[in-house]
DNA sequence: TTTGACATACGACAATTGTCGTTTATATTT
DNA sequence: AAATATAAACGACAATTGTCGTATGTCAAA
């Protein structure tokens, strides 16, 4: 179980996010949804994937004449990667300053709010 | 006021770091603390930040035969737009799933939780 | 004023990333 | 089977990043 440290870049990230909806997904499929917000051409999001392929962040199968990838890695594991990133460079490890800055920008509604109430007693509950 | 969209890179961002608590600070000065955790030579961390001024990340005054540099964009200001770029991509926009997720890991303090009760209170109240 | 000791400036190089264009392979439709 | 779509494979290219080595400038001590 070797940690390979494979940050992947903004647009693989972007690929994984897709992927991460519809996988199994052709070149075509990820692309489509990718176009939408970015105007770049097939080839470019298929040599993006095989180069992921290669790297090994995502897995494939033939299907007929195509081919049907799948992320690697999970979406969790990813958004822990990046967060735990973020928190040392910027937040320099403060997880609290974090949050702070996190519930200062989204307007949680009430719901949320108490939700997270409850975490946070729970949380307290279960400390010493 | 044009929006720039200079993300520092890895590097720059450690730097910026450092920077952001010495500055002004020379060269040197940063070179010693990056040098602390990564094995690299002092032309690397000058070329870098020769690069940074170039970019106008970071501004300089002489001073002897040395540079004084100093950040041009806030601590703050970067960490927002690394928390949005993280928020948008890796958790979809959902601040409250970060803001859970920071807390799943960090284990805060009474007070701190105490802290974030606060601001819970108070995010409720300033909410018709 | 000559000589160090540093600091900066310059230029190079490899790896990675984002983008394509072109060619080749493979289904599918006539 | 021949023609037409599509998908994949290749190879290229420019920009960015991380790293240095070497050359040049400059202040301060001998």
């Amino acid at each position: 179980m070797v940690n390979k440290k494979d940050e992947p870049s903004e647009r693989e990230l972007e690929i994984l996010q897709v992927l991460w909806d519809l996988e199994p997904a052709t070149v075509r499929d990820v692309h489509e949804e990718i176009a939408k917000k970015n105007n770049i051409g097939y080839t470019t999001t298929l040599k993006q994937i095989q180069r992921m392929f290669d790297k090994g962040l995502v897995s494939r199968k033939k299907e007929g004449k195509s081919h049907l990838y799948s992320s690697k890695i999970g979406r969790n594991e990813t958004q822990n990667n990046l967060f735990n990133k973020l928190l040392n460079t910027a937040f320099k490890g403060s997880a609290m300053q974090l949050v702070m800055h996190a519930l200062g920008k989204g307007k949680p509604s009430k719901e949320e709010i108490n939700q997270l109430r409850e975490l946070l007693d729970k949380m307290e509950g279960g400390k010493k």
